[in-house]
DNA sequence: AATATTAATCGTAGTTTTACGATTAATAAA
DNA sequence: TTTATTAATCGTAAAACTACGATTAATATT
């Protein structure tokens, strides 16, 4: 009956941004670092550039990325930061015990 | 410009589960055992009877929880296969070496 | 047998997501 | 200065998501 918690959103919000295959492509990229220019992200996926570029700014939305423009070219990367706040959030929530005393 | 692989598509389908803060308080209440019963966790949550219905439906497809009907209740419980392959799969992509060597 | 309870499903409306091609703005190269 | 490159944004269409009330099917209770 009660509202969502904050650490509910927040959970929800990051899990969203990971929701998509392409996203999690993309963060699996910038991790590993083989990739980091916004043309050789849209490479790896088969996704158009549009596609690819919105799928880009969902996850800076997020905050999970940000982006950084020199010249004509665009450079992403993740941001530790908030990075390590998810990872906080998603490991907690993983790692309360799971003890099958259950009706099923 | 290659398709998804298997676990990018498996960590993105989790992620999805877990996407609405709903559900993300239905895996809480289920992991904690503070409810249980449908009925229990819809009085839990602000949502309808239907909307929740309907999380759970979504939890069941990706998984994540399974139903046991007895009699005129449904009792919902975590699936701890699922659970351990979804925390695996997330943990390790969070577990990837951040080194922030990058453009930005 | 009639009524109540529980939870799934149906129908529906509004919103969001996903995808694309086309266009645009900015910088780089010729 | 003209042309090319890069990546964001716009416009749009289809699909999926979210939410609700109403209905239904099944079991319990009276």
């Amino acid at each position: 009956m009660a509202d969502y918690s904050n650490k509910e959103a927040q959970i929800a919000g990051y899990a969203k941004a990971l929701a998509h295959p392409a996203r999690v492509a993309i963060i699996q990229l910038l991790l590993k670092k083989q990739a980091c220019i916004c043309g050789a992200i849209v490479e790896e996926l088969p996704l158009s550039q549009s596609t690819v570029s919105q799928h880009l700014k969902e996850l800076k939305l997020a905050g999970l990325i940000k982006g950084d423009i020199t010249g004509v070219k665009t450079c992403y990367c993740i941001d530790k930061a908030a990075w390590n706040k998810a990872k906080k959030l998603l490991t907690g929530l993983f790692s309360i015990p799971l003890i099958n005393e259950n009706c099923c």
